[in-house]
DNA sequence: ATTCATATTTGGAATAGTTCTAATTATCAC
DNA sequence: GTGATAATTAGAACTATTCCAAATATGAAT
């Protein structure tokens, strides 16, 4: 059994996740992996190192930088970039857009229907290439769901 | 007649739009709205203030950032931000996605057919109201334009 | 035109977020 | 267990941006 992950994300385990890319399991990772898990509300890398503080005392920033990025380079978590500020962390791999609530500053998950990227992708004229699609809404959310 | 702009896209001119929100007309602001226009390639702040330079070479930086912000304000320009680093702006007030090269590091601007933005916001569940949809396409462009 | 009140610009200091570096420590393969 | 290598750590360095207080420019009223 691995480590506690909170919700299945990777079919393999982080550990073998990890392993395949030539990377070993260690306790950050997991912990920050976790965190990530844990509580979607899309957090900033200070956020993250303030989370897996409480787990795990001694680690330091820094690592957290080289462990989110190692994560987003492993494909198991993306990395949110929507205005001014941090780099946010995501580890919903599904299609999804981001909605911002203005008011709050809180962001979304919205899913997409996959037949929608496509519809969105054909707007391309020839000669474009898309690989991803990002979608991000702004405005009010009068549902406050977390 | 109004200061060179090189493309018209406010409909009164940029001294009438600023003096609509109860802003000055300055040589700055003048030039700096001018330089976006001219090269429309979504530079960052630091771009511009050296494109404003060769024209007004005792620009500062900060002056810049506060012009910038000023023309975002008005709603002659929009800030893109896609990815972490700096902000980059950009004076194309149409409905455009951006499409990012990731091979030459360019951002292309894609127009969007009005349908396609109330397609995209129909996926909303009840409780989202969008004020704004923005777009962003990665991948590479076998066409190189500008 | 001149003066005045206020908006704007300026340069530099300060701040926030992130990356880099070199030394220490942990991990996996043998 | 041992050794080669990967990962972590603390702090310095760096980049992008904002803040600040002083100097300057602007437009309105005279």
């Amino acid at each position: 059994m691995s480590t506690a992950t909170t919700t299945a994300q990777h079919p393999a385990g982080l550990a073998q996740t990890l392993a395949d890319s030539g990377l070993r399991s260690t306790p950050q990772r997991e912990v920050i992996y976790d965190v990530l898990l844990k509580k979607r509300d899309h957090p900033t890398a200070d956020e993250v190192f303030a989370r897996v503080k409480v787990e795990l005392p001694t680690v330091s920033l820094a690592t957290v930088y080289n462990c989110l990025e190692t994560l987003v380079k492993c494909d198991l978590v993306r990395t949110v970039n929507f205005e001014r500020g941090p780099t946010r962390y995501c580890p919903n791999l599904r299609p999804h857009a981001h909605f911002h609530d203005e008011q709050s500053g809180k962001t979304h998950d919205i899913d997409l229907p996959p037949e929608l990227l496509e519809k969105v992708s054909s707007v391309l004229p020839p000669g474009y290439d898309a690989k991803s699609v990002e979608i991000i809404f702004r405005g009010k959310a009068t549902k406050s769901s977390n």
